[in-house]
DNA sequence: AAGAGTCTCAACCGCTAGTTT
DNA sequence: CAAACTAGCGGTTGAGACTCT
């Protein structure tokens, strides 16, 4: 014989939270704290099931929760931690205090996966969907005061940065791209994108390592 | 102005691991 | 030990907001 059920689901309210069951619920656990959601909605007055009221204060009550949107630093952090942990949206938002699981999770499905497709990259996998030069044909505009170039690329003239990808690894977040599609020597360059040594307008003259941040703060200019 | 299409995010569903009886 | 539960997790949905035509 186990326990008894948490709660009778005939009779409960379903859906969006009136302000005044907000209210009740939010008054009831500053009162009595958190013992047995169970019990929570009977002692609080509230039509509800145990389940709902949790998902409730967790995602939307709790006072400690921030209010304003998803940075791009704690954006470029998502994409990181996902990549080492997968859909562990638990997990990932325990590196983002004030943030929930929810909140990771919808943001990661509405906006960073889209970007992500629209570079070519799997969002689950973080690697190309068809390497090698999987996007050939992928440009990125840029004007030089947006990038941030080097002292020694003050050209001021419009880019256009065509990047054929080859390879990436996703474990160290990097990926290689070649200005010319072409699969010859790399060299590791964290800056490359605006290469020091180039002062003429193509991009890059050789081949370069960026990060998967860079490229994914590129991304943001399509 | 209005209807259609798209996006956002709160809430629900179903499952699992751990707990209780 | 088995059955039935709880809490928590990740996937999915759908209402309302927003944008486009």
């Amino acid at each position: 014989m186990g326990r008894q059920p948490c709660c009778d689901k005939a009779g409960m309210r379903r859906g969006a939270w009136t302000a005044e069951e907000d209210q009740k619920l939010i008054n009831f656990i500053i009162n009595n704290g958190i013992h047995c959601w169970r019990l929570v909605p009977k002692l609080a007055g509230l039509m509800r099931c145990g389940k709902s009221c949790r998902l409730r204060w967790t995602n939307y009550l709790r006072p400690d929760l921030k209010r304003e949107a998803i940075s791009q630093a704690e954006e470029s952090q998502i994409i990181q931690l996902h990549s080492r942990l997968g859909n562990r949206w638990s997990k990932i938002a325990s590196h983002f205090p004030g943030r929930t699981d929810n909140e990771i999770k919808n943001h990661w499905n509405t906006r960073i996966k889209k970007r992500l497709n629209l570079l070519g990259l799997n969002p689950a996998t973080h690697q190309l969907i068809n390497p090698p030069n999987a996007n050939p044909e992928m440009m990125i505009d840029r004007k030089q005061k947006e990038i941030g170039v080097s002292s020694e690329d003050n050209s001021g003239f419009e880019h256009r940065i065509w990047m054929p990808f080859e390879s990436m690894n996703a474990g160290e977040n990097r990926l290689q791209v070649d200005s010319s599609g072409g699969c010859s020597s790399s060299f590791s360059a964290q800056d490359s994108l605006c290469p020091s040594s180039s002062k003429d307008n193509t991009f890059p003259s050789s081949k370069a390592t960026i990060s998967l941040d860079d490229l994914f703060f590129y991304g943001n200019l399509l």
